[in-house]
DNA sequence: CGTTTTTGACCAGCGC
DNA sequence: GCGCTGGTCAAAAACG
């Protein structure tokens, strides 16, 4: 995903060359319009979820305790709009992920850990199986999961966490725990030097945060409007969210030539020392 | 043949 | 106490 943080591919060059020969180019507003429309879809499809999560939440609940509302209080606000139930006493953390249409029959959900299947059951409010994994990485390791696909959208996948792993991850760094690790992913996310997006994680890091930056002005933050996407505690699923925002991004001419133009302001900021040279 | 998944049985907690 | 439900166990099956 790194790759999709570079500014400077030969696209947007070429699109900055185009624009110091062309006409007067499109104002930036366009991009602004267009990330407070996918800011608007953004916060219809919170406070869907969230009159979803609110009912869900009303019903009785038995071993899976809920979070106390009380325990909110502090929160930022995106963290109820995004339905991040976070448990306070037992560790119970409840990723919501978009299962890919291959896996559409599978009740997987990867997360970088790897985990042992111990029994199925079909629960009564949902008629899809609920799946139940153990840590299989060590055998003293007490974490668990749930996964099942959400009754209202079969492709909607949830993940019930309970627990903390008491052992390294290996081959990736620890995803799923807290504030520790959240100066981590932000470096994660930017990994280049100059990075287009934005992707960072809140203090607890259970949310993520997409955004695009405005490279006109890199000392301003009045264009910093952050899309926030969800809770994000895996690398799959960041790549999910990514990608999807991506290929809705790559097939929107508007806001390509919105991002054309962009970048041609930047490179028009650095034409002038370099007629210096000639 | 070792490991993982499946699946029916069993157990515990809760409400009535 | 009984029934319902979620969670776990463990033997069998499947898989590599």
């Amino acid at each position: 995903m790194d790759s999709d943080g570079e500014c400077s591919s030969p696209t947007a060059s070429a699109a900055g060359l185009l624009h110091l020969f062309g006409p007067p180019l499109p104002q930036p507003e366009s991009l602004e319009e267009k990330l407070r429309r996918v800011s608007e879809e953004n916060r219809r499809l919170a406070s869907a979820l969230d009159a979803i999560l609110a009912a869900d939440r009303s019903k009785p609940r038995r071993a899976l305790a809920t979070s106390p509302p009380a325990q909110q209080g502090n929160a930022p606000l995106t963290h109820a709009a995004v339905g991040v139930t976070a448990e306070p006493r037992p560790r119970l953390r409840t990723v919501r992920a978009r299962a890919e249409p291959a896996d559409a029959d599978a009740n997987h959900l990867k997360d970088g850990y790897q985990w042992r299947k111990y029994g199925q059951k079909v629960t009564r409010d949902n008629p899809y199986p609920r799946a139940y994994f153990r840590c299989a990485y060590a055998p003293s390791c007490p974490v668990k999961k749930k996964v099942q696909r959400s009754a209202d959208d079969n492709l909607m996948l949830v993940a019930t966490y309970e627990g903390e792993h008491n052992h390294e991850q290996r081959a990736q760094s620890e995803y799923v725990n807290d504030a520790s690790t959240s100066q981590q992913q932000h470096q994660a996310g930017s990994s280049s030097s100059r990075p287009c997006s934005i992707i960072s994680i809140n203090s607890l890091g259970r949310t993520i945060t997409l955004g695009l930056a405005d490279q006109r002005q890199p000392g301003s933050s009045s264009n910093a409007e952050a899309v926030v996407v969800g809770e994000i505690v895996t690398p799959e699923l960041r790549k999910v969210l990514v990608d999807e925002l991506v290929s809705l991004l790559k097939n929107d001419s508007e806001f390509i030539e919105s991002l054309a133009s962009a970048v041609a302001d930047r490179v028009m900021e650095r034409i002038p020392a370099a007629r210096h040279i000639f």
